[in-house]
DNA sequence: TCTTGACTTGGAGTCGGCTCCAAGTTATAG
DNA sequence: CTATAACTTGGAGCCGACTCCAAGTCAAGA
């Protein structure tokens, strides 16, 4: 169980799905803090950077800039958040900013099954849950997938024609 | 109930919030088609192309490439989607790479809700959730919010220093 | 009539996020 | 001893998605 096992930032690339360039680069940009290195310059990482780099892998693949990201980090290093309000804040707005991503999402996901399923029906996509940020949502509302009577209408024509499927 | 109230792209822009240049732009690409002009050439828009433009924003908000929208316009355009096999293939992939994207970003709520709630514990964020994709996943999983057994440790320090706030 | 404002167009510029390259170093295998 | 491979660096280039600009049109109001 020894934790103490190191990677080339190949290793690195590979576990993480991260290519070493970006890696590098992230380094370069300082989103990541400068790899250790070897006695021959190598980088060096370990359980816990390729923990930090999946982090942003993941926060990549939910379409958030780079430099939304630093507070993550700087939250995921710092041992108790609670020390840091302004950080807290920050990953509070975050939070609701992802939920109602996940709304969008979950709804995109309800209509492309109503087109799956059937052809018509109609739904629609705004995302007005802008709740009033600051406050009340502790016990986390764990994805609750958007009400099904706040979805109206949705897609149609708008010049169907000209379209091509590509 | 009559529907064939019109907007301006001003108003469109307001609507929808995407801005003027960027619906333009979305027309220059052929995202959007060609909108109808009045006597003088300014664009008209009905609430038809409002829901197309809405679904255009709310794709965007997932962080979707521009590119991948053309088939959702293409099916919500059509009144039957199962007429066109490849198109509803296109959709499926979609489907499950947007289910997958709502597992990370909710393995990223529960990663706040963790640090917010207490300081430690631990979680991953690899998001191999790959499923065979050409399959079954008729009955809608709807948000099924990544399991909880799933989750293993995630972030870590990884350079603790160095790490400004910003 | 002149100005204001909302629009049109084509095209140039910007910015984020990589991605690629060239030149150089070091380690191991033949 | 040399070639191969895995790395290093700094910097250039690229692509997607805007965003801005200049020049022009048109409609209504002072």
């Amino acid at each position: 169980m020894k934790d103490d096992q190191t990677f080339t930032i190949k290793q690195t690339a590979e576990q993480t799905g991260i290519s070493e360039d970006t890696i590098r680069y992230y380094e370069k940009i300082a989103l990541l803090s400068r790899a250790d290195r070897k006695d021959n310059g190598h980088r060096v990482y370990r359980q816990e950077d390729i923990r930090t780099i999946r982090l942003l892998g993941c926060l990549k693949k939910t379409g958030m800039p780079l430099e939304e990201m630093r507070p993550f980090l700087a939250v995921s290093s710092e041992a108790d958040p609670a020390e840091h309000p302004e950080l807290v804040e920050h990953l509070r707005s975050h939070r609701e900013n992802i939920v109602s991503q996940i709304a969008s999402l979950q709804q995109i996901v309800d209509f492309i099954d109503m087109k799956l399923e059937e052809g018509s029906l109609r739904q629609d996509c705004t995302n007005e849950i802008q709740t009033n940020a600051t406050g009340q949502m502790k016990g986390h509302p764990k994805t609750k997938a958007v009400s099904p009577d706040q979805m109206s209408y949705f897609a149609a024509p708008a010049k169907a024609d000209k379209l091509q499927t590509s």
